[in-house]
DNA sequence: GTGCTGGCTTCGGAACTTTGAAGTCAGGTC
DNA sequence: GACCTGACTTCAAAGTTCCGAAGCCAGCAC
């Protein structure tokens, strides 16, 4: 059995290279990635549509659509409007997807703490009852922050 | 009964206001930000460690702890360590702590995505099992992201 | 009253981002 | 082959953010 340092060093990342998280932020961690896959997550395609919506400078949304594609969070998806040709758009991969938890929290909990601007909301397609993100453990038990705790993996 | 534009229009937040999501994330959505929440999560309170395991400059951490304190997110409270007399540090409100479900979902995809580094994980205090971030509706169904739609609210 | 520690602040400079306006380019239509 | 549209690219200017090093100040202990 090795010596672990104790839990105290362990979440000083820099001893033990750098945080998901931090990957993560420098990933989709500005305010114009996270509204184009808002966007993306809302169904858009074309890169004007994205533009618009997001209310950004065409260079930064080329900029960022490009980083999240190489990211693997976007990829490029052949479109094709009624009576019209075929174009390529973007559109979310299963890693893009996957990050949906955390558009969809930030958004509630925007509306709760930063906004109160509630005109819109996410429902489930199926039953139409409205959505929420919550942590729960594996067990199935749903917790509260404060019965989440970080332990040093694999013990 | 009010006509509403169609959806299309609607997810154009510049018709109908600010977004949520774009609100939390002139709060906490910078690096700095939310590596300090994390931290803050992980327990820390001391203004110096957290400038040591975050990895960032005095003034850059005192800027941004000022910010999530007076957006509401840290409150200054006093500690005590043994032996030592009592300081003023830093704690999670209720609105901080509201925000792990996001600070864990980008650990998560982090791990999965963007780093695999698990030297570290997430757990139940009370049952040990480890935790992870979903999306759910109001009935109780749990959801993938292709499941969840973007609707106006109140129809 | 001297020293020490914790918690910041100040400063200048470097690095990174975003913007608006304009231009480019390829595919397809008429 | 002229024209249109969508999807970008280019560019200089402006703004933002970060860092490192240094310094400051308040509360104690001695």
């Amino acid at each position: 059995m090795e010596l672990q340092p104790p839990l105290d060093d362990r979440t000083r990342w820099s001893a033990i290279g750098q945080c998901p998280i931090e990957k993560a932020m420098g990933l989709v961690g500005s305010r114009p990635a996270m509204l184009l896959l808002r966007e993306a997550h809302y169904g858009t395609q074309r890169f004007d549509d994205f533009v618009e919506r997001v209310g950004i400078a065409p260079a930064t949304a080329a900029a960022h659509l490009r980083a999240l594609t190489e990211a693997g969070l976007l990829e490029r998806a052949t479109y094709q409007e009624p009576g019209d040709r075929a174009r390529e758009g973007y559109s979310l991969t299963r890693a893009g997807s996957d990050l949906m938890p955390v558009v969809i929290g930030l958004f509630e909990w925007g509306v709760r703490y930063a906004d109160g601007n509630d005109a819109l909301e996410y429902s489930h397609v199926g039953c139409g009852a409205p959505v929420t993100v919550n942590v729960a453990c594996a067990e199935g038990h749903l917790l509260s922050s404060d019965e989440v705790a970080v332990r040093v993996a694999h013990d």
